[in-house]
DNA sequence: CATGCCATGTAAGCTGTTACATGATTCG
DNA sequence: CGAATCATGTAACAGCTTACATGGCATG
């Protein structure tokens, strides 16, 4: 049930159309909430029926015609009880780590290549972070509490990649042991 | 499309019922790969559909009575070629990250009081896996490739753990600091 | 007016979750 | 035999993915 508090969160923070709203999955919210425009789309219309969010006046309602949204008190009430629920951590459901597992059984004959691509991924979105980090966070200049919560999100980012990159490596350097 | 290969990988390292993979898939599976005991009976219904898998003769067809499964020549194909094939890494959807990003925008009243509950769960599955690990994999001891892989999965496991009760730790650092 | 792009949507299928149903076995 | 437990399912629904459909607008 995350969607949708993703989806008001991201309106409250500038108002927008479905396009625009699915421009930004692709980037800054989508880092930890990735979403196709087809979910945007049908999570927009479960909103405004829900009275969370309404259609600016201005939009005709014709296809192909930009529809801005913008969030109302109801959905900003919503959101607020959402962040502090109590709701447990999701187990781990991990292809790659189950394929190490499976190849236990079966042999890892070719497993290394793909180990080696998934490195590369994860050491370019780790660049990619780390320049985000440089822009928009500059040593000395976190004020606003807004500030210091999208550092957090942004230091999660940047320590799962970390993670990632060195797990990774440890991976290959146990398979050149026997190679 | 991991649940099926999950199985045949239970299923390879030791033939067994419905009931029996879903008490393992709370235990050494489940910790990167986790399933429901209907999710599971649904897919060896679909694996042996499929020509994967097959009941073993001893059981008879009835409602409530056991019913092993095995692994047949085509459902160990199938593993081996998912092993190697080339399969990106799914964006993250991290419902935790995105709560403290729309703490940014509703403000973060409350939110303090998650995040111990959450270190407090990530630290217990910490010291599990920890206590796994000086059990099953203590040093100097590793010989098969199996024992290697199995290890690396744990410490991935391991690693990530550790991860979130640092990233954790610092956030409610963090918060302490206006409070 | 044809092409390409912007923008919004529909439909089908698969995976995962939640709640409930049914039969077999054991033990007091 | 009544209750608990083992064991296998069914049904309904929610969420996500993939492929496709439709309309508006700009530009050569």
């Amino acid at each position: 049930m995350s969607l949708p508090h993703a989806i008001l969160t991201a309106l409250l923070e500038k108002p927008s159309s479905g396009l625009e709203l699915t421009r930004r999955f692709d980037r800054s919210i989508g880092y930890f909430w990735s979403a196709t425009h087809q979910q945007i789309y049908r999570e927009l219309g479960k909103l405004e029926q829900a009275g969370h969010i309404r259609a600016l006046p201005a939009a005709q309602p014709t296809r192909g015609q930009k529809k801005e949204y913008e969030v109302l008190p109801a959905g900003r009430e919503e959101l607020t009880a959402w962040v502090t629920k109590a709701e447990d951590p999701k187990p781990v459901r991990d292809p790659l780590l189950l394929r190490l597992r499976a190849a236990g059984v079966v042999g890892s004959e070719g497993l290394e290549a793909e180990l080696v691509r998934h490195l590369a991924l994860h050491r370019r979105q780790l660049a990619e972070y780390t320049a985000i980090e440089a822009r928009d966070f500059p040593p000395e200049r976190t004020t606003t509490e807004q500030d210091r919560l999208r550092h957090l999100v942004l230091r999660g980012g940047i320590e799962l990649e970390t993670f990632w990159t060195k797990w990774l490596t440890d991976a290959l350097a146990a398979f050149h042991v026997n190679p």
